[in-house]
DNA sequence: CTACAGTTCAACTGTTCTCTTGATCAGCAG
DNA sequence: CTGCTGATCAAGAGAACAGTTGAACTGTAG
């Protein structure tokens, strides 16, 4: 019974696999794609998706000659999510290393303040991951700029308007870089607290593209 | 960063621990009581509390010259539950070996209609679980009946009422195996759909012994 | 059919995890 | 202090796991 319900937790409990479930829950990869990302071997990147897929939090369809990946349930984000909450809760480490990854504070806004600062449309968005993840879904008039060309590409977001930069979560980096680039460039700029997963589940609509 | 995740999820990994969490989460136990509850060596049951402590998911205080342990937070008990409810959701054979161990449906009521019943007085409601659980945190008005002495203490419950048995959760046979001897007793009998963690997250009150 | 790209499989090495055993440590009772 | 109980520590045998390498499979394109 337990143990049954340990092979879950077995398949979470490795850094290179919670990084590809990250990964993953943004948006449907490939291997070859995955194995780039997280900077594996394929072979070595095939296995632990296989390990993941055995234990149902991810599912695979063939495309071509290439096979793709992506996380079986919402549910599955939820509990990546919590892993992660917990594990920054409770671990001073964990709670150390976030710090220095993620280079100091930076001011945020919650999902609530954007979604009403959205509908009075005073407010620009960026979506700073990459573009593979934007098409995959995103939050309605959010601009696509991958954190590596914000910097290059500032003349394009309006300079009086305050601009709020999301990415894949609360422990992503990118948002927090691309306040500080946006600041740096003579902004108001915010980071949404958390991610795009956490935006879709709490049921606010979400835009693909075609 | 990952990795630190993982020492979250790799301190979960384990049938063994997650016993542990599951039984330290309805009352705080001593070193020797949950080896005696979980079948285990003493030096076994202390090292994974250790393991579990370490990753700041449980911990322990003197009492004596005895040693207790609890959970760190109720963030954890939900963790522990959305492990748990993932892996129902997404492995087969958990699923299967879930069905085997709580032996067939039985009827259930939901938390929400329980405690709309409880205020209008028209059911009574059995905690199956040891007593020492009990002790720590039950549901106001409970009877206190572990499961192993229910069918001796049938005559102790009103025959005329409707009965609601809980235990640990959704996945503890407890109340189940409640259900059915109520039920061969002539009473009519329901199982809580969930057990005391959850009733206690969703904000409803619990009772303690002094 | 052949060549090729993408993915998976199989085998192997080194590491980590698990449980057991016996010793040690900390507090309590006499 | 001595003896006792409860918990932890230390060391070792066996199992499970992670990453690497090279081969095998499966579709696509020519």
């Amino acid at each position: 019974m337990y143990e049954g319900f340990a092979l879950t937790a077995k398949a979470m409990a490795s850094g290179r696999r919670l990084e590809l479930l990250d990964v993953v829950s943004q948006a449907e990869r490939s291997v070859e794609d995955l194995a780039t990302v997280t900077g594996m071997a394929v072979a070595n990147c095939s296995q632990h998706l296989q390990v993941l897929r055995r234990a149902g939090l991810v599912v695979s369809r063939r495309d071509g000659n290439r096979i793709l990946y992506q996380v079986a349930s919402e549910r599955v984000v939820e509990l990546l999510d919590l892993v992660r909450d917990v594990s920054h809760d409770r671990s001073p480490l964990v709670r150390e290393t976030a710090e220095a990854h993620l280079g100091g504070e930076v001011s945020s806004i919650s999902r609530q303040e954007l979604w009403e600062r959205l509908a009075s449309g005073d407010v620009v968005v960026v979506d700073v991951r990459p573009l593979a993840e934007y098409a995959a879904g995103h939050i309605p008039t959010a601009h696509p700029i991958p954190i590596h060309e914000l910097e290059a590409r500032l003349e394009e977001l309006p300079a009086d308007m305050e601009v709020v930069a999301y990415c894949r979560g609360r422990f992503c980096a990118f948002a927090d870089e691309a306040v500080r680039i946006l600041q740096a460039g003579g902004r108001r700029a915010r980071r949404l607290e958390e991610g795009l997963p956490e935006w879709r589940r709490a049921g606010h609509p979400i835009e693909a593209a075609s």
